[in-house]
DNA sequence: GCTATTATATAGATATTCTATATATAGCTA
DNA sequence: TAGCTATATATAGAATATCTATATAATAGC
């Protein structure tokens, strides 16, 4: 697979995924996994990454859940500022795909 | 809109165009606004590196032509290498963007 | 006790694209 | 003819997202 084509995608599906209920990183990675039928398999290093800055740009909001002696686990949950951010970025995707599709399908003319 | 996702369909676009038949740099630049309404538009600085890379994995070949005395302008067409890489991330492309779109129409289940 | 899985984290490397700058030809017009 | 815009290619250096590798720790199964 195109490694390339991939990038950029991330952060949209982080903010979709997020946008119905609050994940954890590694239920989120699970989650794409399933949903795509195993195209986008999310490393650890880069979803924590994107998470952190996601959360750092105030797209979403974190917060430890978990038995106190435990494991802890980080539900993120989508923020107004995300949720206007992932309606934006879904607008973008829509015309980038379009624009791919409209060179690939006429070669030329 | 949102530039991570443009990138990585540089290379695609370009060899897709490429396709039909040999183009200059500045041709494949004004060819993509045209065909994208401008939702893209490549810059100098992005587009000629793009190309040299092309050059130098053996997937585009390249001969100036002009008068001799004149502006010269750099044919790029495609190699069969060229045309298989171009098969090739079309397909990973096709499957990229079914795989978001599967994560965007149902946002969770 | 050992291993695999779950769960998060970060440092450093990689690679593409962008910004800025440079060079040169050609056409238009004031 | 001087100046401006468009055409045409090129590269250095910066920015940035993602990947590789590594680290830590809890839990479950054997």
């Amino acid at each position: 697979m195109d490694a390339e084509l991939i990038k950029g995608t991330l952060s949209l599906l982080i903010l979709s995924l997020l946008k119905r209920r609050a994940m954890y990183g590694y239920e989120l990675a699970a989650t794409v996994k399933e949903k795509t039928g195993g195209a986008f398999e999310w490393k650890a290093g880069s979803l924590y990454p994107s998470l952190h800055k996601l959360e750092k740009d105030g797209l979403v909001q974190a917060q430890w859940q978990g038995k106190p002696e435990g494991r802890q686990r980080k539900y993120y949950h989508l923020t107004a500022a995300g949720d206007q951010a992932l309606a934006e970025k879904t607008k973008a995707w829509s015309s980038i795909s379009q624009a791919v599709n409209q060179v690939l399908e006429k070669p030329n003319e």
